[in-house]
DNA sequence: GCCATTAAAGATATAATGTATCATTAGTGC
DNA sequence: GCACTAATGATACATTATATCTTTAATGGC
């Protein structure tokens, strides 16, 4: 079975866990995101879908789909590129879903999930406590360049 | 004299120990970016700019303009919220300009700068390096909930 | 001061990203 | 099959951002 493969299968289960349904039109925008494996942006990934298809879905379509996805953990948006990125972590154990962030390459442009320590966690959560802030962010983005980059 | 005399005394100074030019037009952006004190996007800015001028500047201005003040330290943009905000520290020492974070209220969107350890950020940096990847991440933004929302 | 050079701002057009809204179609449970 | 809900289509538009060319203003050398 072929990593694609698997990944729709383990993805159409955790849709069925969670009550939701990942539709034939959801299912080739997340096989597209897939394939791609680097960030992408909505309207690109757009491009790619419809012209797969028969009929043009709109952009907001695209939209909708890539916020269920992320719903369901199974896409990211990243904020400072305004791009989406399928989560690397589609076929393995869920536990990964908590701490994920990532590092984005100024050069390539290619992404790295990476996972915060408890530790680092705790100590980002007491700065931000030391000013009466409760932390919310599950996702950071830090940028830099990569190892094959260097 | 007030803080937004002093502010932009400051921002004059710093400007020119740089070697540019805090013009009339950058003046006035600063000013009001200053005032409104909140997070506010280019074009909230530019409505209220040319609402006190007699010749409206082009969005193209205001994009210019931003981007030179967080050249200059004198700004950030927020990236997660598309949003200009005046630095914190214009007018006091400079030696925070280094690891400028962000606190954003997910409810009133309001913003604190904070400081990050040395030791934070080796820990940051060693993450990333265990990836291969040397981070360049100048800033970071945390959302939560702040104290004055809770 | 005058001229050449460079920096800043104006003007215009358009690209890229994202959302609101209402209509239609497809699935689900009874 | 029917009622109900979820998903998609269609359309319009709002917001954010950039490209490019022109004009104006500042600066340094003489």
């Amino acid at each position: 079975m072929s990593h694609l493969e698997s990944v729709i299968t383990k993805a159409e289960g955790r849709c069925r866990d969670q009550g939701s349904r990942l539709t034939p039109l959801r299912r080739q925008v997340l096989r597209a995101l897939v394939e791609v494996s680097e960030p992408i942006s909505a309207y690109g990934l757009l491009e790619i879908c419809n012209a797969e298809r028969e009929e043009a879905m709109p952009a907001m379509s695209m939209y909708r789909i890539l916020d269920f996805l992320v719903d369901q953990q199974l896409a990211h948006r990243l904020v400072s590129s305004k791009k989406y990125i399928a989560c690397s972590h589609i076929d393995c154990c869920p536990k990964h879903f908590q701490r994920v962030h990532f590092l984005i390459c100024d050069q390539c442009a290619r992404v790295k999930e990476v996972e915060m320590s408890e530790a680092m966690m705790d100590s980002l959560n007491h700065v931000a406590g030391a000013e009466g802030c409760k932390l919310s962010s599950r996702q950071l983005e830090f940028s830099g360049v990569c190892g094959e980059c260097r």
